[in-house]
DNA sequence: GCACTTTTCACCCCTTCGGGCGACCTCTTC
DNA sequence: GAAGAGGTCGCCCGAAGGGGTGAAAAGTGC
């Protein structure tokens, strides 16, 4: 990767060295091209001496738990999850597993750049609150249990987990086969995955 | 994009156009950045202008066979649809709406770039043939039955597609529940889902 | 105030699903 | 011939899911 020396800021602050852990080749070059664009402010090195990291845990072999421990073995920076999902349920469990930041990989490169210097100083960026429900035109509640179906709960789980009966689980579900027009849970999860639920 | 004049190549060949279609600017600036390395045989260009355009139709609003008729309306070159979603159905959806190729997102560059060429020269890529039933130590009915079960048919539905008693298809559902260690079918069609079914 | 949306819940009823058990057939391998 | 794998099927039964109807409370906008 890009080993060339640091070079110091106008302000006297050397570029915060980020690391992309595990990534296909696509992905490794589209960060290197696009902090390439902000090379004052950040370099891409290699992840073992990374003070910024950025991993996606989703979609592994590995639980994201397991593999956010992994790579904090792995490597001594931050760890940012840096992932196309949009799904509060995974980002929710990649936080509390010890990332100090989320990013989506849709972002520009300014926000890219702009989170990554965030947490580096120590602060947290927790995901942005995901406009899922607002897409597909579910409330905040149906969206909720779309993305627990797409987990493979049950109605008695859904209701256990939301605190709720399970005669309102059983009217969100009405309700969500109808706006996205399903007919029966398998079509719903197939629908939902597709759709980042 | 890229706006500097074709090279020619020691054969006088001018190298292909390559456009990137509807992308977020982490796979524009990746795409740009791996076929960078092999400038002399291919040059990525507007998507109007292009000889080959890489798009992906998975996850859109639009479903698969629409979003590739829109991507023909707007651009005039050969399309090959570029997307991390292995899965089988997809693919054939999508090469039957017109697409004359099909390259994973996970491809290292000179992969991309041997496609690429070859659909510019009238080829055609087929997916490879994935083996999932073997990999998931499935049987080949289980396997397809799977499949139909992550396209969200019902049990009676698959044992008219089948020709078989809705009994074949409870004891298929029985076995593949125990291989896959799954409890219900929301989780069976996760898991589907997830390994290209 | 009215209409609409969202959340929550009960209840009725029916269908679908899924665990279990048993059986039979064909083919392959030892 | 025996054992195993795969395919097929029936039946029992309970669990889970799903369509429908109705109700109430809270919040928002006209």
């Amino acid at each position: 990767m890009n080993s060339a020396p640091d070079k110091v800021t106008p302000q006297g602050r050397r570029p915060v060295r980020v690391g992309v852990v595990d990534e296909s080749e696509l992905v490794t070059t589209g960060v290197e091209g696009m902090l390439a664009q902000h090379s004052g402010r950040v370099a891409v090195v290699e992840p073992e001496v990374a003070e910024v990291v950025l991993c996606d845990p989703v979609g592994r072999s590995l639980d994201i738990e397991a593999y956010l421990a992994d790579v904090a073995r792995r490597t001594h920076g931050r760890v940012v999850v840096y992932t196309w999902r949009l799904d509060q349920g995974s980002v929710r469990r990649a936080v509390s597993a010890g990332a100090q930041g989320f990013v989506s990989k849709a972002v520009p490169a300014d926000e890219l750049v702009r989170v990554v210097e965030l947490v580096h100083r120590g602060g947290t960026v927790e995901a942005p609150a995901p406009t899922l429900a607002a897409r597909d035109s579910l409330s905040v509640r149906e969206a909720e249990v779309l993305s627990l179906i797409c987990r493979g709960r049950s109605n008695l789980e859904i209701a256990a987990e939301l605190y709720v009966s399970v005669n309102s689980v059983k009217t969100y579900i009405r309700q969500i086969y109808h706006k996205i027009g399903v007919a029966r849970r398998s079509q719903a999860v197939a629908w939902g995955i597709e759709r980042g639920y």
